[in-house]
RNA sequence: GGCGACGUGGCCGAGUGGCUGAGGCAACGGCCUGCAAAGCCGUCCACAUGGGUUCGAUUCCCAUCGUCGCCUCCA
């Protein structure tokens, strides 16, 4: 069974399931009023990867994971930009879906928008009110944390502790609080703002009602695992927690944070730094599955550099990966045992990506290796046993595209000189297809090419 | 100030108290090729520093140096 990390225990532990056979997962989704970034890709890969993993292992996975369709960012993009900000959600929610197509992270099982929830957040916000956990003030509805007995489970903090480092840092709203640490519920709306009505009047809910109220709803009470980048650790999940457990509902069972994307210096992408990179310019400079394949060979909770190095290096990996999808075609064995187990194990270890992918290529060598012992039937278990892994792990094999007529009657030209040992006529045809884009393989059985 | 992560071979990156000295990339050698390329096979290089525990430590403990993250934007 799997054994993951959990962010609230500090510890690896196995996850424990509220139903057997099938897995409740909460992954925070987008803000939608920008373009995604690569911090965004690599968040939602490693739960794909998780995901996959799970449906492979033969359980049933509910993914869920929302759009935030109301923010802060969102008013101030329209408000600068002088147009609706529904026109900017939706317009972002259409480009996030596809770069995750483009990435090949499936589609989440229910993707809930908060502007949907707003409802449900007020009758939350309302009963933390009537249980006097939450007040109000003249800007909005705030959650009183130190009703929360332990809050500060997942930052591994006291509130004391927290709020002398906050250090020199203003706090947001400070006079208003009765704790600074104290977070907004509900934000009373300005002159021109969307707006919902409420008891408290008209505003829209705070960032983290949204997920609190939509992962109850959908998944209910005590599912199994809530995830999402280490940046939304604290104060996002934490707060998220906070609310339900001043309710006295159980929350997730487990909490899972992936590491950040880092830039070659190695720190943090983040918006106040600058170095934050596009996801779309990433999809469109390489193939794809590099970044997948980046961070299946790095451990998902470690920071990763995403840079042009790395990502070369992991396209010359898929290589490898390609060469045996060309070499072997669809097979039809059972798929190695033992190759299978080891990678069940690797996964098994707070999935441990790295272990897993080195497994795969040895299975690759082996099968190249028993292929050219003669010993074919050896060598398809290996290659069902890779086929089956990187079906696990969201990998997928480049086939090539098809040749067109004219290249493939160079490529039968380049044969024919080649066979008359017309090697002038052979090299220009072969420079000629080269420089078309084409990597062209001259072996014995003739010339074949590919992109 | 509080909390935490980490320092592995040219690069990326797993892992373990005494045989894995993973795996990927690069490099080098071989096979293949008319020659190349591509592909395949093989080889090579390691555990920040100083102490300690131990029969034995890269792996455990302590210290030092260094890097990074969180402590109300953020995946």
């Amino acid at each position: 069974m799997l054994r993951l990390y959990d962010t609230a225990t500090r510890e690896v532990r196995e996850l424990a399931l509220r139903e057997p056979g099938s897995v409740s997962m909460y992954l925070c989704g987008p803000t939608v009023y920008g373009p995604p970034h690569i911090g965004h890709g690599r968040a939602t890969l490693v739960y794909d990867v998780l995901r996959r993993y799970l449906e492979w292992s033969g359980l049933r996975v509910r993914l869920v994971s929302n759009i935030t369709d109301i923010d802060d960012s969102i008013i101030n993009r329209a408000n600068r930009e002088n147009r609706p900000w529904q026109e900017i959600t939706e317009k972002c929610e259409a480009v996030w879906f596809e770069a995750m197509g483009k990435l090949g992270v499936a589609r989440p099982t229910d993707v809930p928008h908060a502007t949907e929830y707003v409802d449900e957040m007020v009758t939350m916000i309302g009963q933390l009110v009537d249980i006097g956990r939450a007040y109000t003030t003249d800007d909005g509805v705030y959650l009183s944390v130190e009703t929360v007995e332990d809050y500060g489970l997942l930052v591994n903090q006291h509130l004391a502790d927290m709020v002398e480092g906050g250090g020199d840092r203003e706090v947001f709203g400070a006079e208003n609080k009765r704790h600074p640490a104290d977070f907004v519920l509900w934000k009373l709306a300005k002159p021109g703002e969307p707006s919902w009505p409420s008891p408290w009047g008209e505003g829209r809910p705070g960032w983290h009602s949204e997920c609190v109220v939509m992962s109850l709803d959908l998944l209910g009470e005590g599912f199994d695992l809530h995830c999402g980048g280490m940046d939304l650790k604290f104060p996002h999940h934490e707060n998220e927690r906070a609310q339900a457990v001043a309710l006295g509902k159980r929350f997730a069972n487990h909490w899972m944070h992936n590491g950040f994307v880092v830039d070659a210096e190695g720190e943090k992408m983040s918006k106040s730094l600058g170095n934050v990179h596009n996801l779309l310019d990433l999809l469109e400079q390489y193939d794809p599955r590099a970044y997948r394949m980046l961070l299946l060979q790095s451990h998902y909770r470690g920071p990763v550099s995403v840079g042009q190095d790395n990502i070369d290096s992991s396209v010359k990996a898929l290589a490898r990966f390609d060469g045996l999808a060309r070499r072997f075609g669809p097979v039809s064995s059972d798929a190695d045992a033992a190759v299978l187990d080891a990678f069940r194990t690797a996964m098994d270890d707070d999935l441990n990506t790295p272990a897993a992918m080195a497994i795969v290529f040895d299975a690759i060598t082996q099968a190249n290796a028993a292929a050219d012992d003669g010993d074919l039937a050896r060598a398809q278990q290996l290659v069902a046993a890779v086929y089956s892994i990187a079906e696990a792990v969201g990998l997928t094999f480049a086939v090539g595209e098809e040749v067109p007529a004219d290249a493939a009657a160079k490529a039968a030209a380049l044969d024919a000189a080649r066979a008359a040992k017309d090697f002038a006529e052979a090299d220009a045809l072969r420079a000629e297809l080269q420089a078309a884009g084409w990597t062209v393989e001259t072996t014995k059985a003739g010339t074949t090419l590919r992109r």
